[in-house]
DNA sequence: GCCAACGTTGGC
DNA sequence: GCCAACGTTGGC
């Protein structure tokens, strides 16, 4: 059982429209670090959160499970799409997607501002180091479960 | 809206 | 292969 941190712009994409859909894909990632891990690593039952970014409250407000694992993302075929990249292809696709299921909401969001005050604690989680730009991450159990404790002690 | 960080592109 | 220019991310 591995866990994850994944990245989307509410206003895009955010914790309601995933409660909504039940299971749905995550596609449109267009780095190579975030598609690595999609296609090599993450693995059907692994469990993720869910964080706002670009918002006003960025922070975790959610949880979700690996549905489907790393498999193409056709998105990058279509022209009419906005993750259209010519340089993908059926035969040799460049982007990968996950499907993710929704698992539930948290009770409270944990904001990056709370997350950056337990730093010390939380060494090491990407989310954390200056400049991070990364939409998808690891995130240790030791970490998971702190974040976990953290929202029943607010 | 600003800007720091950093990934990507493209000229050489 | 280097690296400057440029575009994007994302917090504030």
């Amino acid at each position: 059982m591995q866990y994850w941190l994944m990245k989307s712009e509410p206003g895009v994409y955010g914790i309601d429209d995933l409660a909504a859909a039940g299971v749905d894909y995550w596609d449109g990632v267009r780095n190579y670090q975030a598609r690595n891990m999609m296609r090599d690593q993450m693995q059907v039952g692994d469990q993720a959160f869910f964080y706002h970014s670009n918002t006003k409250q960025p922070g975790i407000v959610g949880i979700m499970s690996i549905a489907r694992a790393g498999y193409p993302d056709q998105t990058a075929w279509d022209p009419e799409s906005e993750y259209y990249d010519p340089r993908s292809s059926p035969d040799n696709p460049r982007w990968y997607r996950v499907d993710v299921r929704y698992e539930r909401h948290m009770a409270r969001t944990i904001t990056l501002a709370e997350l950056k005050a337990h730093a010390d604690r939380l060494e090491g989680l990407a989310l954390l180091r200056k400049g991070n730009r990364l939409s998808i991450m690891p995130v240790t159990p030791d970490q998971w479960a702190f974040i976990l404790s953290l929202e029943a002690a607010g």
